[in-house]
DNA sequence: ATGCGATCTGTAGCCACTACAGATGCAAGG
DNA sequence: CCTTGCATCTGTAGTGGCTACAGATCGCAT
């Protein structure tokens, strides 16, 4: 049985290097405690282990999602915890899709809104813009 | 010629309510630079004309067609200088249009990626769950 | 004159990072 | 063993776009 992967651990620009998380936020994140506290060298230096490399990975994926700091914390709790349930995860989940939803549907209402101001402006080489007519309108 | 709107201008309260930008917003405005220095009663509260009535209201329709201060920095410098040109204001709108559309699609990946999710979790009361388990992965 | 709501200034907090400065750690080459 | 030079350390401040106070003052109606 070698020791392959966890032989002396990862220092944070390794860590850095295989999740994609800046070491500035890898630092953030223990800072917050999102992150444990990983041992360290004799001089000080971090060094991480297998199971906080998978928490960093989690916990990147999860933003990657759109999921707030706030609910990947309720994430991890549930999944380092064992008392949690797999419907509260769904349930986190649904919440969070429905957000996305939402932010999408106003998004497109913006689109077609600068979509429309775009196709009334001539583009012209006039100091007199549609654009910036709807803009002064008053309401 | 009756002065009906302009008689003795607005105090803050009365933007606020007109436009719905917060009070503490607009004198955040003002502190960087996006709204003028208003006039001030001899007790020192703000009194705004109809031109700054108008500002504060493109500034918020700005807002919420998803420009950002930087951007309505430069629709306000166009509008307020006669310099500018319509083609100049497109330009943004167009520029601005396509982050928009950057953000919609991304968002869209999102819903299908935890539309995926949520669907393979049993909602079951039991401490398994494939969601955890997507997060989990070491990629 | 008084009461009370509106407004004042100034500062600190929010989120999720990012960007330094200045001091060390560590590993490889001479 | 010593230097070199990159990696990492701590701590603080800045970003955007507000929001939320605290404690003082204004202004208007009674």
């Amino acid at each position: 049985m070698a020791k392959i992967t966890d032989s002396r651990g990862y220092a944070i620009g390794e860590m850095s290097k295989l999740t994609g998380v800046n070491i500035e936020t890898i630092r953030y994140y223990e800072r917050i405690g999102l992150m444990p506290h990983p041992d360290r060298t004799a001089g000080g230096n971090r060094q991480y282990n297998q199971s906080q490399l998978k928490q960093l990975f989690f916990i990147k994926r999860a933003r990657e999602l759109g999921f707030s700091i706030r609910e990947i914390r309720a994430l991890l709790a549930m999944a380092l915890d064992s008392g949690f349930t797999c419907s509260e995860v769904h349930g986190m989940t649904i919440e969070h899709l429905a957000s996305v939803q939402e932010k999408i549907t106003s998004l497109q209402r913006l689109e077609q809104a600068l979509t429309r101001m775009a196709a009334e402006c001539s583009r012209g080489d006039v100091p007199d813009c549609p654009i910036l007519d709807t803009l002064f309108e008053l309401a």
